[in-house]
DNA sequence: GCCTCCCATGCGAAGAGCCT
DNA sequence: AGGCTCTTCGCATGGGAGGC
């Protein structure tokens, strides 16, 4: 992982992960006043924590405004203050003295208190924290995962379905290319490495090296449901495609004609928004889980969102070796009804 | 080795609005 | 209305980096 101070994907990246979260509220071990169910901290005992004056929690508070306050700084004022104050009072907290006549107070929770322990360069403290931070995060993907993140993507629940409609897919597309193609064997490598370097700028050696992956390892097992759902796409409308135009000429294609016929293909506009979010989605969470980037897709990185964070690594995130045993329930039950 | 420039820091004033 | 205490911001200071 890069270095966080100065990197906002990295450190929206640890943010949005709530399990992370969690472990590192404990192991921090910082308590605050709590106010709607979460710990809430004042700017002096953020600025005491990390050795820094008030005013250098200002500074970054200007700078850095927008970011902590999507991560959960906020100002005070009007009804919710009034409430603040008058838990303060009911919990006679000594060390904390708002002034009753205040009109307005900054409030931080735990994430923006994270958030700007991840910002600060001029805190030895905030700097070991960093470490701390970092250290859990790995270790609770990992822990999560069982050590490895390699198959992380069949985790997410979507993904038996995509691989298993992917599979007639690709078996529509291989059948058309053997059917309606006049070109040796190696027309299936070609025209599938066309296919992912048309969706993700990589054929199927570099993404295996990329991803680390060693000869018995496929591909596609490795593949995130929404990038095999476009695979699927481009390999079915590809079929038909084919399939139409050898009807048409009465003969097979030749390597030139289909290599037309994909060229107008992939430049359908309809793929853009569909192909931007593939490569949004593949480049984001192989950073943010697999540690490994995606050159080709550095311009799609972004924060992995919270949810993701749950499908992959939350409850409902699972082993396939127990979703395809709940799979085959599901079956048996089928079968029991006929 | 000295000078200059830049930036982080911290002081303090202005502005805001709640309390008595 | 005046007092109070917060946020915000301008400004002076001082230290460090880099140029000559």
């Amino acid at each position: 992982m890069k270095d966080l101070t100065n990197s906002t994907v990295s450190r929206q990246n640890i943010l949005n992960n709530n399990y992370a979260i969690e472990e590192i509220q404990n192991a921090v071990g910082i308590e605050g006043i709590v106010f709607e169910n979460q710990f809430r901290f004042l700017k002096n005992q953020i600025a005491a924590f990390f050795e820094i004056d008030e005013r250098t929690v200002e500074r970054y508070l200007e700078i850095h405004e927008k970011e902590l306050k999507v991560n959960g700084y906020e100002v005070l004022k009007g009804k919710r203050l009034k409430e603040f104050k008058l838990l303060i009072k009911d919990l006679e907290v000594t060390d904390i003295n708002v002034a009753q006549s205040t009109a307005n107070l900054g409030l931080f929770n735990f994430r923006a208190f994270l958030n700007l322990g991840m910002l600060l360069t001029e805190s030895e403290k905030a700097k070991t924290l960093r470490g701390v931070v970092l250290d859990i995060v790995l270790d609770t993907i990992n822990k999560r995962t069982g050590g490895s993140t390699k198959y992380i993507n069949q985790r997410d629940g979507d993904f038996i379905l995509s691989y298993y409609k992917e599979e007639s897919y690709r078996k529509e597309f291989t059948d058309a290319l053997c059917n309606y193609i006049a070109m040796g064997n190696a027309k299936y490598a070609i025209y599938t490495n066309k296919i992912y370097q048309s969706i993700f700028k990589e054929h199927a050696v570099e993404y295996r090296q990329i991803l680390k992956l060693s000869e018995k390892d496929k591909v596609r097992e490795t593949m995130y449901s929404e990038v095999l759902d476009l695979i699927s796409s481009y390999e079915f409308g590809l079929a038909k495609l084919i399939e139409e135009r050898y009807n048409k000429l009465g003969r097979k294609l030749t390597s030139l004609e289909i290599d037309n016929l994909f060229s107008a293909f992939e430049q359908l506009p309809l793929w853009v928004p569909l192909i931007e979010k593939a490569r949004r989605k593949m480049a984001s969470r192989d950073l943010a889980f697999r540690d490994v980037l995606h050159q080709q897709l550095e311009g799609y990185i972004g924060a992995v969102p919270a949810e993701d964070f749950e499908r992959f690594i939350g409850e409902k995130s699972k082993e396939l070796a127990e979703r395809l045993e709940e799979a085959k329930d599901v079956f048996k039950r089928l079968k029991k009804r006929e």
